[in-house]
DNA sequence: AAGCGGACCAACCGCTGGTGT
DNA sequence: TACACCAGCGGTTGGTCCGCT
């Protein structure tokens, strides 16, 4: 049940005014909220990572009051305020990635994310959806024809807990364990004859089958990163084996994408020089394990990754602009108040047309590596910093929240709205 | 202009697995 | 070893926007 405050807010309402739904809460009885998110809220839970680093996320109510659940602060964070969020629609070469990905590794879609710099999971899986909703209208196969899912029967414990009536309209053929093909195989694209299992399975062939990720079936040690799906030959490393069936990206446009990348990362860079922007220092990889992705990472990996991380900076000389320069600070747009016309559902930055320009070449450098994706990509020092900051924050009270904000950040009459330091960031624990 | 439906997006929910005690 | 806590993942829902009729 859910109560509306004066702000049209929602507060959750269980027994006793507090459900919490994950059971992990230790709020001591406050009322947790829900709904969107306000600037308040996005500014006091920055401050809190600023000041704490990620991790520990319940200990955010307790800590600031913020009635908000960890896990609610833990999914604004990682899909709204942390830094190096791209923006606004996928790039053609994104959506290609996505389609290639879903292929390999199926509904992962951390996994996915984890190659996709800049996007968030839950970005990548709501164009999935929309993807798969859209050409099941139009009759199209889910998939490129040039692009076969790596499918093997996946009738683990995937969907376990998932109502199949979303799904049921985008299986109009069961598909068998066995067949190598997708299993969101439309009627158009069905060319594996129907092999009636019983009524267990066609039940069952009405959910996603898709391969186990790849990095299940491989003799890795579970304690390692998993082995990274193979890509098409202009994002795949030289340490992976070739994927035959798919040719994304040329290698010309991949070199251009690499000539252009000083440029791209220089746009970039550049569009970070605005009013709203603070500075956060880069969590130093070697330092501190992040906590995300801990399941996969290794110390390894992770020194691995950071040693590489040198080699991309080299590479793309990201030194040209802004305040990546000298420091280790980046920026990132901080609780941008614009309204964008694209996106008027969103507050976004002034900056908030994406480049993504630089995204084929800071890709391609990140997944030469294989560690690379087991790290937030955020840590990157490829300049991808996010300069189309979506906060999606309530307008409501904005002025009221703004004062909040200047009392939460402390922010003095010479300093820009929204801008703060964060050159005493702890290091990410 | 109003209604409708699709697209898009943010956020919630339930669950799993890792970790610490 | 068992348990509790926590972070994270994937599925789902609900709200908003926008184009079409």
């Amino acid at each position: 049940m859910l109560l509306g405050n004066s702000n049209g807010e929602q507060l959750e309402s269980g027994v006793g005014g507090l459900n919490v739904s994950d059971g992990s809460g230790g709020e001591g009885g406050v009322q947790l909220k829900k709904g969107p998110w306000t600037a308040a809220e996005d500014a006091i839970l920055t401050e809190y990572v600023r000041k704490h680093g990620e991790g520990n996320w319940n200990a955010v109510q307790r800590n600031t009051g913020l009635a908000r659940c960890g896990k609610s602060c833990r999914l604004r964070w990682a899909n709204h305020l942390r830094p190096n969020l791209k923006k606004g629609t996928f790039s053609p070469e994104e959506e290609r990635l996505i389609v290639e990905l879903h292929a390999q590794l199926g509904n992962k879609w951390a996994r996915m994310a984890a190659q996709l710099p800049g996007r968030t999971d839950n970005e990548i899986k709501n164009y999935w959806n929309t993807r798969v909703k859209r050409r099941h209208r139009q009759g199209l196969p889910l998939y490129p024809p040039e692009i076969q899912p790596q499918h093997q029967h996946q009738h683990q414990h995937q969907n376990h807990q998932q109502s199949s009536h979303s799904h049921h309209s985008y299986h109009s053929q069961p598909s068998t364990p066995t067949t190598p093909t997708s299993s969101f195989s439309f009627p158009i694209a069905a060319t594996t004859p129907t092999t009636p299992t019983g009524g267990h399975h066609q039940h069952h062939s009405l959910h996603h089958h898709f391969p186990p990720p790849c990095y299940s079936r491989s003799p890795t040690p579970s304690s390692l990163p998993p082995t990274p799906p193979p890509l098409s030959p202009g994002l795949r490393s030289p340490h992976q084996p070739a994927f035959p069936t798919l040719t994304l990206f040329d290698t010309n446009t991949n070199t251009n994408a690499n000539n252009n990348s000083n440029a791209a990362n220089s746009s970039v860079m550049s569009s970070n020089n605005i009013s709203n922007t603070f500075n956060m220092p880069r969590t130093p990889p070697l330092l501190q394990n992040p906590p995300r992705f801990k399941r996969f990472h290794s110390d390894t990996s992770i020194n691995t990754f950071a040693a590489n991380q040198n080699d991309i900076n080299n590479n793309n000389n990201i030194n040209s602009s802004s305040s990546f320069q000298g420091s280790n600070n980046f920026s990132m747009p901080f609780l941008p108040f614009f309204r964008s016309p694209s996106s008027p559902s969103l507050l976004t930055s002034p900056t908030s047309n994406c480049n993504t320009s630089a995204f084929p070449s800071a890709t391609t450098k990140l997944l030469s590596h294989p560690s690379f994706s087991f790290v937030p990509e955020w840590y990157n020092d490829s300049g991808e910093a996010s300069n189309c900051q979506s906060s999606v924050v309530t307008d409501d009270n904005l002025g009221l929240e703004l004062q909040q904000l200047a009392s939460i950040l402390h922010v003095d009459s010479t300093t820009a709205p929204g801008s703060c330091s964060y050159d005493n960031l702890p290091g990410i624990c």
